[in-house]
DNA sequence: GTCTATAGCCTGATAGAC
DNA sequence: GTCTATCAGGCTATAGAC
C-alpha cells in the first residue's frame, strides 16, 4: 500500500510486515495448513531461511496474525462501549463494522481448529475473544431495543445471538460451496451480511426495518478499507 | 451395531466395513487430513498394509464413505417426495431425520474444502447433493406452508434455507468453541437442532409453534440410532 | 483372497552455517 | 538476509506369509 508516504520513522513496510500481509492472504484463501511456510517465503520474494529469521516457528507466525485481530476486535469493542450515541444509523455501522473484522481475519473463525492444533497457545486467547465479541453483540442488541429498532423476546435472544455467530463466520463456505465462487470478492460480503441481517429481519420494529434498508444498499464493494 | 441379526447372506461385519466405520468416525472427530493412514490402520485393528489392499489411496477411502452418503441422502429424498401424510407432525419428524444424516457424515460438510483438496474426483458430486438437498428442504418448506405451519414472506425464503444450511451444517463447531466441549455427544444433537428450528420460529403459526414444542421435547439422546 | 512387515518416496518444518 | 542440511511424518508400494 502506501510506498510514497513517510510520516514519522518507519513508515517504510518492513520485511516483516510484508510476510504478516502475505500469509494473511493466504490463510484466509486456504487455511493455514494449506500453506506451506515456503509457499509465504515465496510469494514475500524472500527466502524461506529469511522467514525463519522473523517467525522461528509458523505458531509465532499465527500469534503475531492473532495479535492483530485482538488489536482490532478491541477497538471496536472500546468503541462499542463507549458510545453515547442515540442516532439509530450508529448500530448498522457497528454492524458492518463488526463484521469487516470477521471478514479479515476469517480463516481464524473458518479453520479454527487447524489454527489450534499448529498454534495450542492460542487455545484459550480464541476462546477469551469470541467470548467478548459475543458479549458486545449481545450489548448491541440491548442498546436496539432500548432505541426500538428491535423486540427479541428475551427466550429467543441466546439462540440469535449463536445464529448470528455462526452465520457470520460461515456464510462464506457456504457462497463457495453452493454457487461454486472460489475467489471471494468484497461484493460477496455484501451477500453474507445479508445473510446475517435476515436472521434480525423477523424481530424489527418498523423504524428497524428502515434502518436495515439503508445499511444493506451501502456496499462493500465500494469500500476501500478491503 | 447387528453382530447378532443375520439376515441374508454375510451380515458379518467385514474388515472393510469396519475401514470405513473407524475412518468415518475420526474424520468426523478431527477432518479427514489430521488423520493419517496409519491411525486408521491402528484404529481398526489391522496393517497399514491391509488397508492398502482395500484402498489404494486416501482419496478411494474418502469416495467409498461418500457414497453412503448419498445412499442416505437418497433415502431421505425419496422418502420426503413420496410423502401424501398430512399430519402435521409429519414434519418434525422430517426434520430430525435430516438433521441426523448430516450429523453422521458431518466432516463432508465442516471440511468440505479437506475433502475436496486430498478427493477431487468429489468436487461435482458433493456440489450436486448439496443442491439436492436445498431442494428436498424447499419442498418441504412449501409443503408446510400448505399446511398453515408457517408463513415465510417470499421475499425471505432463500435466505432463511441458506441459513438453515449454514447453522446445519455449523452448529457443532459454535459448540466446541464457545463451550469448550470437544467431544460431542447425542445430546449436543438436541442444542443444534434448537439452533435450527429458532431460524423459523418467528415465521410459524401457532399450530407449528405447537408442532415445534413437540419436536423439541424428543431428545436424541435417547436415539439408539446414533 | 486376506493380511503383515517393511521400505521408498515426497513434502514440509526446523536449524545452523555462511 | 540467504542458502543448504537435517529430520520427522505421511502416503504409497512391494514381497511374501497365511
Amino acid at each position: 500500500m502506501g510506498a510514497g508516504d513517510d510520516g514519522k520513522k518507519t513508515t517504510r513496510v518492513t520485511t516483516r510486515d510484508r510476510i504478516l500481509e502475505a500469509a494473511l492472504g493466504l490463510f484466509n484463501d486456504r487455511g493455514p495448513d494449506r500453506v506451506t511456510t515456503a509457499e509465504i517465503a515465496r510469494t514475500v520474494g524472500i527466502n524461506e531461511g529469511n522467514l525463519y529469521y522473523y517467525f522461528k516457528t509458523k505458531e509465532a507466525l499465527l500469534q503475531a496474525l492473532f495479535e492483530k485481530l485482538e488489536g482490532d476486535a478491541s477497538a471496536f469493542m472500546v468503541k462499542v462501549s463507549a458510545n453515547t450515541a442515540t442516532d439509530p444509523g450508529i448500530y448498522s455501522d457497528y454492524m458492518r463494522r463488526w463484521f469487516s473484522i470477521i471478514w479479515v481475519h476469517r480463516y481464524i473463525f473458518r479453520d479454527l481448529p487447524g489454527v489450534i492444533a499448529t498454534a495450542p497457545s492460542l487455545r484459550e486467547p480464541t476462546r477469551a475473544l469470541s467470548m467478548g465479541m459475543r458479549l458486545v453483540v449481545d450489548g448491541m442488541l440491548q442498546q436496539m431495543t432500548a432505541a426500538n429498532l428491535i423486540d427479541v423476546p428475551v427466550d429467543d435472544v441466546p439462540q440469535l445471538l449463536a445464529n448470528v455467530w455462526i452465520v457470520s463466520t460461515y456464510w462464506a463456505v457456504f457462497l463457495s460451496l453452493q454457487e461454486g465462487i472460489d475467489d471471494l470478492r468484497p461484493e460477496h460480503l455484501d451477500w453474507g451480511l445479508k445473510q446475517v441481517a435476515s436472521l434480525f429481519k423477523p424481530y424489527l420494529s418498523e423504524l428497524g426495518k428502515g434502518e436495515l434498508q439503508i445499511m444493506l444498499g451501502r456496499s462493500f464493494a465500494l469500500d476501500k478499507a478491503l
